[in-house]
RNA sequence: UGGGGUGUCGCCAAGCGGCAAGGCACGGGACUUUGACUCCCGCAUUCGUAGGUUCGAAUCCUGCCACCCCAGCCA
């Protein structure tokens, strides 16, 4: 896939290449991927992904992949394995190791004892309404708790006591003592510890106080011995704390260099889990897996590769500037991949009969068709084509307009790998619905053949009636519509009901109600035998990956992505 | 209004005092038994803005403006 060596540099690249130039660490470099298992990844955790694995790659270093596991009313087991089978199956290993918060839990508790021993720390009694209240503003001071005083006897004596479950949930926390006055909200006495009476989904009910993140990260990535942490730039404000607690635990000689990036964002989609869960739980979409939804395990059943995303991930680069990737470069790297990896094959969507009325009647030939035109070595395969077909409904016209290389009555086109045909009739119904065309075919003009050299406009795929496997097709197009028109809403605190109802209703008024066709088709014999997860390009339609639904005889295709259509724009 | 960040083409993004890379998108053309692919060509006298320093600035200095993050016992 990609080397990393060979990539060009990015912002955090020059940095680690300045620490290397200066000898820090003795020229071991490591990274770590924490992620918190609390739900399903999206696009927007494979930059981050990327980043850690390949800057590991890179250097000749290595990557730990750790679960962030220190708040136990929101992780679950489940996502832990959605996440490594996430990881894997985008081509990455944990070369450094695989690591759990939870399994720091004593030596984190061991080390706020340090802290309280040293001063650096102290049990608050204040409520959270309390500490809230006094912690101050953005423009002005907070106020010194009036716990932070306490001796170190009765700290030790609290903060032991805490651990041993005498107290409830919120009655009392433990918190560093810094700087109540500090123009960084971080900093003014941030809580380290609380106190929490569930069952955490690994070490059960041995614990009932969970380290805060701040206190954590920093002695996970300075046990595990991180030269780099990497991470998002809302934690730019938290790296003054990472820092103290880094030092005040001890990890002094060389720590881990914080450095913040930005996110990944993407036009016309949307990320949050609130939303995701919404369209989930709302039937919007048929599950977490859905191939609309932005989610790895959607676009992996969408037919999007690992390739393709890491691509992605490559061109939209690398910066600390807020930006939106359009999700048509996305698409672009899905196309490029598939272009050059997957097998071609014909399928026709919307079928309109034709009958070609100079071919003997039950007589079948077998046509060869190459499986990709740049890759000989994919082989070749045998086509049936007879007396009756089917081409795309769309291919034909009764009136075209000009510069339609199509057919239409009198007209002439190359029907893929086979023949020359021109269209004499088309039969209708009552309707007036064009249900037949008869047409004739130029039995000197076979491909390969030697009267293959006359040219003619148009070329399009087909299928032969009498062995076509029927299919279903979803055709898949974007979930959201438009950006939002106010982005205000966005920004709209998720917490307060009011603003999360005004939210559901503004994405979900935003939803394409034409996000999902399903159209029954047919497809060439060969299809009859591919699996799910096999990839095609079908021909002049798109890229398709057959989905697990599929039943044998009657297969299932997701359109993984249309073909470029600059016809479509000057048939307009 | 405190602090921390960011502002280079429609969207990303290089650039680190010597005279604006690249990708996507877009427009034009060639080729084509996929109107796909590929291939050419075009696409910022200008770098949020106003000054200043300099022979010379997107790059240095100053002021201003805009946007993002921070007042969870979430991560």
């Amino acid at each position: 896939m990609q080397d990393a060596k060979a990539m060009r540099t990015n912002f955090i690249w020059d940095i680690i290449d300045a620490d290397l130039a200066a000898g820090k660490n003795g020229g071991r470099i490591q990274t770590r991927f924490p992620p918190e298992p609390n739900g399903y990844f999206h696009i927007g955790h494979c930059k981050a992904i990327c980043i850690n694995f390949l800057t590991a790659e890179r250097y000749d270093g290595l990557c730990n992949l750790r679960f962030d596991d220190t708040n136990p009313s929101k992780e679950e087991t489940e996502y832990v394995e959605a996440i490594k089978h996430d990881i894997q199956w985008l081509g990455f290993e944990w070369t450094g190791g695989l690591y759990y918060a939870s399994d720091y839990f004593p030596k984190m508790y061991e080390l706020a004892l340090r802290l309280i021993r040293n001063g650096d720390a102290y049990v608050c009694d204040l409520t959270q309404e309390e500490i809230r209240a006094t912690r101050g503003t953005l423009t002005e001071p907070g106020t010194n708790s009036p716990y932070r005083d306490r001796s170190v006897e009765e700290n030790l004596d609290l903060f032991t006591r805490m651990k041993a479950g005498e107290f409830p949930d919120g009655s009392r926390v433990l918190r560093g003592k810094i700087d109540m006055a500090s123009p960084n909200m971080n900093l003014r006495d941030p809580v380290l510890y609380r106190i929490v009476h569930t069952d955490h989904h690994r070490t059960g009910d041995a614990w009932c106080i969970y380290p805060m993140y701040d206190y954590a990260h920093s002695i996970e990535d300075g046990l595990e011995r991180i030269t780099h942490s990497l991470c998002s730039l809302e934690f730019e404000n938290h790296r003054p704390l990472y820092d103290w607690v880094m030092e005040k635990c001890g990890f002094t000689v060389e720590p881990p260099r914080q450095i913040e990036f930005a996110r990944l964002n993407l036009t016309r989609t949307v990320m949050s889990k609130r939303y995701m869960r919404e369209l989930v739980e709302g039937g919007h979409v048929a599950g977490w897996d859905d191939p609309r939804m932005p989610t790895i395990a959607g676009m992996r059943r969408r037919g999007y590769t690992p390739a393709a995303l890491r691509d992605f991930v490559d061109r939209v680069g690398m910066s600390k500037a807020d930006s939106v990737a359009d999700i048509g470069l996305l698409e672009h790297c899905v196309r490029e991949n598939l272009g050059d990896t997957a097998a071609r094959a014909m399928a026709v969507l919307r079928p309109l009969k034709v009958v070609l009325t100079n071919w003997p009647e039950g007589q079948v030939d077998t046509l060869t068709l190459e499986n990709h035109p740049d890759h000989p070595e994919m082989g070749e395969r045998l086509v049936p084509f007879g007396r009756e077909l089917y081409i795309e409904r769309e291919d034909f016209m009764e009136n075209p307009p000009k510069k339609f290389f199509r057919l239409f009555p009198g007209g002439e086109v190359r029907l893929k790998g086979a023949y020359i045909i021109r269209c004499d009739e088309a039969v209708k119904d009552a309707q007036g619905e064009v249900t037949e065309l008869r047409c004739t075919v130029d039995l000197d003009s076979k491909s390969g053949g030697e009267g293959a050299a006359r040219k003619v406009k148009g070329t399009l795929h087909w299928v032969h009636a009498a062995d076509a496997v029927p299919m279903e097709a979803r055709l898949y197009e974007l979930l959201l519509n438009d950006e939002p028109a106010d982005v205000e809403a966005e920004a709209e605190d998720e917490e307060s009901a009011v603003g999360a109802a005004r939210n559901k209703k503004d994405f979900i008024s935003r939803l394409n109600p034409a996000s999902l066709e399903i159209v029954r088709g047919f497809a060439e014999p060969t299809l009859g035998n591919a699996n799910p997860g096999d990839r095609f390009q079908f021909l002049r339609v798109g890229y398709f990956t057959m989905d697990p639904d599929s039943k044998p005889g009657a297969p299932v295709f997701n359109r993984t992505v249309s073909l470029k259509d600059s016809w479509s724009k000057v048939a307009k």
